[in-house]
RNA sequence: GUGGCUAUAGUUCAACGGCUAGAACAUCGGUUUGUGGUACCGAUGAUGAGGGUUCGAUUCCCUCUAGCCACCCCA
């Protein structure tokens, strides 16, 4: 039996053994761990990123937007060389001028530049700015890990004061919320280099005493030498065990960063902001000092474990003084945040918010023939212009297909003017709920639609009441 | 990057190694050449890619690709 087969043979034999990703398919697919946003998703874009513009400038936060692509120089220094994102997770290439750039990974490092190089500091202190837009990172996808993700972020510039961390946990904590997203807020405080250094010596020697490196999992052991802060992270149930007795890195902060780091929490009980203060929370990215924390999603109907997923981050952020500094910028503190917006989104499907649509009071045009089509489209953009809220489908001929159409966009009165009405000028409005239609005088047509909208919202209320009333 | 599971119309799912790969929803068309949302009829449309075993593969085996899950890490 010969089977169905696309007759279009292959490049013949001449292919190298290994076949190139290009030649596979005839379909071009859209590369690995990347997304596109359709229409039923937008909304949730439009929503998601209102809200965070609102936020940002309601506390005094300015947009701006750096390239995409960068010197790869950047995140080295910055991030930090040995840090997952740097070492193995960058967009990095050598581009036609010789120069090696990378994919932004990472957003603070781009808006640090800016701020250096554009002289930001001669701008009144602190200098507050939020951004939008697309990282990569090289990583497994996963559902909620993605290679291209996008993310909101809000850094402040020269303020060392814990004003500045408590607002930046206030935004986020706000943007969760009044998107009805339940969120936990870890908090921690990982010092200054200085007495950091000193916990890590206490923290290396308590996991140097007898048989406990032993009862570490494989990555822990090599944790140990190379970064003993992460011992701390670890989920590992032999190595949790070990970590109880561990010392706590609040206990052996120096005075000043005790004080802000109780500031912080002081502020924070004061805005009645609930927070976990989580004493392993540790950040992976080199440039954190002093207050670091996490946003993580809670499942509130306390669903039975085996339903329950990983808790993925949602947003996560710090404080980075040292950082402008390091980059060539005169001694600037600074602290920032991002938010996964995809993560964002995948939460409010999860719990199916309804979302508010602008579909009140639509107004959809119809037309038959050639004359009345074009009466309808400048009626159209007078319409638009008056602020009605119109719709059309003039390439639709039919008044089945535009009926349709306009039941589709969920329209509240139709405007139908054919040969008949044109001749007698007048113009049939057609109400889409009750199913009744009326020829009008066109002239009276202002008042007529007016009437018609603003009666169909009383008797929305009235059935509203009406319904209440029946069920008691 | 490591390990596991999966891959069938646009979507959600069917199909003891064997007949024309079947439905629902969606889309388009018709019943109605001037009337939508409920009905009826019809059409379009799929085995991820490449190889192997077999008389015969959607089904079994291998490779690749993609997705999901856990880890690593992070937003």
């Amino acid at each position: 039996m010969p089977r169905k087969k696309a007759n279009t043979t292959k490049k013949a034999a001449t292919n190298k053994p290994k076949t190139s990703k290009s030649v596979k398919s005839k379909r071009l697919h859209r590369l690995r761990g990347m997304k596109d946003v359709l229409f039923s998703e937008s909304k949730y874009w439009d929503l998601v990123e209102r809200k965070a513009k609102d936020l940002a400038n309601v506390y005094g936060f300015q947009k701006i937007a750096t390239p995409i692509l960068e010197f790869s120089d950047l995140y080295v220094k910055s991030t930090g060389k040995e840090t997952d994102i740097v070492s193995k997770e960058m967009y990095a290439f050598v581009d036609k001028g010789g120069d090696k750039v990378t994919l932004r990974p990472e957003a603070t490092p781009g808006a640090v530049r800016a701020y250096i190089e554009h002289g930001m500091f001669n701008l009144p202190q602190p200098v507050k700015m939020f951004w939008m837009g697309p990282l990569f990172r090289h990583e497994k996808p996963q559902s909620g890990r993605l290679r291209q993700h996008t993310q909101f972020d809000l850094e402040i510039f020269g303020e060392e004061g814990p004003v500045a961390d408590t607002q930046l946990i206030l935004i986020a904590y706000n943007f969760f919320s009044e998107l009805q997203i339940n969120v936990q807020i870890q908090i921690n405080s990982i010092g200054c280099p200085e007495c950091r250094k000193d916990y890590i010596e206490k923290l290396s020697a308590f996991y140097k005493e007898r048989g406990k490196r032993s009862k570490l999992c494989n990555d822990c052991k090599k944790r140990f030498t190379k970064n003993p802060l992460r011992l701390l992270d670890c989920k590992e149930e032999s190595c949790l065990e070990v970590r109880e007795d561990a010392p706590q890195i609040v206990d052996f902060l120096c005075d000043d960063c005790r004080e802000h780091f109780i500031k912080v929490l002081e502020y924070l009980d004061e805005l009645e902001i609930p927070y976990n203060l989580n004493p392993f929370l540790v950040r992976g990215l080199d440039y954190y000092v002093k207050t670091v924390f996490e946003i993580t999603p809670i499942d509130e109907e306390g669903l039975d474990p085996s339903q329950q997923k990983r808790q993925i981050s949602l947003g996560g952020g710090g404080r980075y003084d040292g950082l402008v500094e390091l980059m060539g910028g005169r001694p600037t503190s600074g602290c920032g945040f991002g938010i996964g917006l995809e993560r964002v989104i995948m939460k409010i499907k999860e719990k199916s918010i309804p979302l508010k649509e602008d579909n009140e009071n639509i107004i959809f045009l119809a037309q038959l023939g050639e004359q009345s089509k074009r009466k309808m489209m400048t009626l159209f953009e007078e319409l638009r212009k008056a602020g009605y809220n119109v719709r059309q489908s003039f390439t639709k001929d039919s008044l089945k297909n535009q009926l349709e159409e306009a039941n589709r966009v969920n329209a509240k009165l139709v405007l139908i003017l054919g040969q008949k009405e044109l001749l007698d000028g007048t113009v049939m409005v057609r109400d889409m709920e009750l199913g009744t239609q009326e020829v009008i005088d066109f002239k009276k047509l202002y008042p007529e639609l007016n009437k018609r909208l603003e009666v169909k919202e009383m008797k929305l209320e009235n059935s509203a009441t009406e319904s209440i009333a029946e069920e008691k």
